[in-house]
DNA sequence: TTGAAAGCGCTAACAA
DNA sequence: TTGTTAGCGCTTTCAA
């Protein structure tokens, strides 16, 4: 077996309780004591047990989060700010991917919370019941969905619709659909919101290439000279068929996103697109996670998002 | 505190032991007190205490995994084959990102050492010696890397760079770059490997889309007709360097890319790129490690790659 | 087929 | 400032 504490006690000629002083309250210790307790310590490269150590504290030192679908760019964005904080931390992650599924989702959560301090829900699917019920059962902090009594962090998706809307109407535009995404998804819900009923509202579809590729082929029968879309990846979608079907973005029309993954950079047109801060979103959401374990209370945090203006835009064909 | 195996084997009027047994080896309980402790457990919603197991069992129950860019979309999609298969299991994941830092991943695999019942490495920068001293430390499972003595499953870039070749030369072309990824990456040797001195050399890049607009920068100069791509994120930032500078892809070169992220169907023109099977690797990874843990020997296992052509390469100006 | 009891490695009273 | 000791919740001998 590994080096143990009490191999430690025995070298450092100390009690084995000394030992778990110096490390872990090392205000309690003489400091000679407890150089030569951290001198053994790397000597013998002791790491204490983990398993051992929680079994007292209750703490396990780990902490779970849980995203609809890893192959969405903008979720291990999210994931990467969520272990840069934890990691500082020294606590480790699990990661879930519920693949769009609620039912998946809350399974994964009840889970994960019997093995971690708490869990990060991102863009959960289940309603408001279930989300209350989870958090009743383990520490949970919700990014981008908003829960009475829930501690949460919000990438301002309905400022960020204003953002697009008030861009498209300086370019003259005035009539625009709205590619929707998934009915469950309450940043979709919070997107209509911020467009006021200024838009015409097509969907549900799903969050992806091929959700987008279906919602193009439907919205392009209403007229729109801008088509205002759920996600980046519908967007994408949006912009395949519309190439595929020989109309140009954006001299025919003009399309936008949401979320500014990578990938908005990189296509052809470069998309005009909501810029959401998602690192930071996850390390946010680490803090709030600390701060309830702290005992603290739900907290709610709302992070900023800024209209990107890039090539999939421009004035409304005759303006 | 949550419900314990006490409770179990009071309500079940059995000792802990049975209940125990009845959860763990359902042979060694008759069949009636077998039914009765799940009756109660199910009722009381008993879940053992994980570290409590693990404290006796020495096993952890968990895996982790390190990739070196989460942003990179090949890695989530490995990540998500790895939790596909470890969730069959009941096995958590613990995921970390070493941004391309070959200390911060050793630093990683020996943090989570402490804590999972092994390991996947991914694409890993380290040298021989130093996963040698890993796997020493903790089960360990190599993907798209060899190292004699390790297990390791690999997408065979060989072959497909390979086939890439093979397809340039029956478009025509004789004049060809590859813009190579890190030189501490083995996959890139790999490639080069499979080039066989077929290509001009160039690099080494950043493996993501900056890295690419600088290398295609370097290449134009070159003459090629083709650009060889590392990957496909390589490849995008090639393709947007080339529109930007008004180098029509494919008509005046020919453009490929490795992996098949979602992206390279996405892009325009759409990429030619060798396809890897990332979902598939990381679900063998995790049986490769569970056969480890069940004190199996090293193995190792190829996936093939295939060459999926689309619309960035054409026959060779002038042929 | 079952139960009693001895720990796994650690922390946290409680004493000294 | 340090040591002694009693468990945390579970699995696993060993006996019955």
């Amino acid at each position: 077996m590994a080096v143990t504490i009490r191999d430690v006690a025995l070298q450092a000629q100390v009690s084995v309780s000394t030992v778990s002083r110096a490390l872990s309250a090392p205000g309690l210790v003489k400091e000679a004591t407890r150089q030569r307790v951290l001198d053994v310590v790397a000597g013998l490269g002791y790491q204490p047990n983990r398993a051992a150590r929680s079994l007292i504290t209750g703490r396990t030192g780990n902490l779970g989060i849980v995203v609809p679908d890893l192959l969405n760019p903008f979720f291990p964005s999210v994931l990467r700010g969520v272990q840069t904080k934890a990691g500082e931390a020294g606590t480790s992650v699990f990661f879930c991917d519920s693949r769009e599924d609620p039912d998946t989702e809350a399974e994964l959560v009840r889970t994960m919370a019997a093995q971690v301090d708490g869990v990060v829900l991102c863009a959960s699917l289940l309603s408001d019941d279930t989300i209350v019920e989870l958090a009743a059962m383990t520490p949970l902090v919700l990014i981008n969905r908003i829960v009475p009594g829930v501690s949460s962090v919000l990438m301002d998706s309905a400022s960020g619709m204003d953002q697009v809307v008030a861009h498209l109407e300086s370019l003259g535009h005035e009539d625009y659909t709205y590619l929707g995404g998934p009915a469950a998804a309450w940043s979709n819900g919070r997107r209509i919101q911020g467009l006021a009923g200024r838009a015409r509202l097509l969907g549900s579809f799903e969050p992806n290439f091929n959700g987008g590729y279906a919602a193009a082929e439907q919205a392009l029968g209403t007229g729109a000279t801008a088509l205002i879309c759920y996600n980046d990846l519908i967007a994408l979608g949006a912009l395949a068929y519309l190439a595929a079907h020989d109309v140009k973005v954006p001299e025919q029309i003009s399309v936008t996103g949401f979320d500014d993954i990578l990938y908005a950079t990189m296509c052809s047109p470069a998309l005009t697109t909501v810029h959401m801060p998602t690192e930071a979103a996850g390390e946010v959401a680490v803090d709030l996670l600390a701060s309830l374990l702290d005992g603290g209370p739900a907290e709610h945090r709302e992070l900023p998002t800024t209209l990107v203006v890039r090539a999939s835009t421009t004035r409304r064909p005759g303006a």
